[in-house]
DNA sequence: GTAACAAAACGAACTAGTTCGTTTGGTATA
DNA sequence: TATACCAAACGAACTAGTTCGTTTTGTTAC
């Protein structure tokens, strides 16, 4: 019997090694329940694959947490040195949209913030060197003068990033937020963190 | 034979009634292992009690989280309008002391945030109203002309909110956090929070 | 004072369900 | 044959929640 992975006449379309299945399947889970709260069953069956692969490819359920972390601060650091370089008001915008688009990225980081403060042996290093080459890019805007020199650039990047990730974080829009995004908000809140941040550097 | 609850002379010393024991010793749990990650043996075991008497005053894990969020909240708001009357940096500052010397009340708020999203009966009013209540001090200073009309006031308070706790969301800044307040960096943060505002409302 | 009573608490065992991680037997592919 | 895989089951530990017999404590009446 033929593999049936690409029933019409398509691109062969990679059938996604179970491997990567299972991460993609974790990347999810973890993201909605955290370490505690995932569950191993649902990720392999969500991945369509077997517990045994699951644990051939991963030993513990932290292994596979930790991976999955790896995986996303290494996405999340790429795509934020995208809209990087110009200012610091469009970084800003451009971190609020990406958030907003993919809000996994900032949950695994709560995430693991609240319960991995153990297991981040090599996502530490990434978080570290992360955080070195934002705050370079801060010393750098400050040398060419368009942004205040007196800040310390590691605080005025952490404010960045908090006040990207305000709504996320405050109880009431947090909570509030039982599915209801409402495209309008989301512009007006994008405006309001710019602004913000270009006060900052003014 | 006589009370012995207060060996010395020292005053009463009023037992501490179980059910208060119990709640406190959720707190604890709850804040620093999530609703996932508690375990009801270990508070009871930290409260002194049986676990009969835990569910006798709690129906379910959930109930027992649900009490201490909105304990939590609370104290939290009351805590909050203390510092707030004045300005809106000097509330920044207040806000930021608070959670550096009750980091438990921002880390439930975050557990609430991800994994409460179901059992916010008692607490969503509260925080509605916590909300209600700083957003309209912000509008009053709006009013008074000491702090930019132009800001949407909704916005402007998750901002500062964001700003004060930008410390404990930032990977690094989080993850680097192990066990070294330092108190050079609180006092530099603090300022720094207090600063950023103090921009913002200019 | 003390006897009687009830509420509060203890503690230990127990139920029933869950969960991680392992193993086993079998199929398909190269 | 060897590798990758799956489906199913298993075991052992763990966990929420319950039950029950006993003890402590406070109150009320005598």
């Amino acid at each position: 019997m033929k593999r049936v992975d690409s029933p019409s006449g398509l691109p062969p379309k990679e059938p996604a090694p179970t491997r990567q299945r299972i991460l993609e399947a974790a990347r999810v889970e973890f993201a909605a329940y955290g370490l505690a709260g995932a569950r191993i069953d649902r990720i392999a069956r969500n991945a369509s694959a077997s517990k045994e692969r699951l644990y051939a490819y991963y030993r513990h359920k932290a292994d596979l947490f930790s991976a999955v972390l790896e995986l996303n601060l290494i996405e999340f650091a790429s795509a934020v040195e995208q809209g990087a370089g110009e200012s610091l008001p469009e970084f800003a915008g451009a971190l609020y949209d990406h958030s907003v688009a993919h809000p996994e990225y900032l949950r695994m980081i709560d995430w693991a913030n609240l319960e991995g403060q153990d297991l981040i042996n090599p996502p530490l290093a990434l978080i570290e060197d992360f955080h070195a080459e934002r705050v370079r890019a801060v010393i750098a805007l400050q040398a060419s003068g368009s942004v205040d020199a007196s800040w310390d650039p590691d605080h005025l990047n952490a404010l960045v990033f908090g006040i990207v990730s305000c709504w996320i974080h405050e109880p009431a829009a947090a909570l509030a937020a039982d599915r209801a995004p409402d495209p309008a908000t989301v512009a007006a809140r994008r405006a309001s963190a710019v602004r913000a941040v270009e006060r900052l550097i003014g």
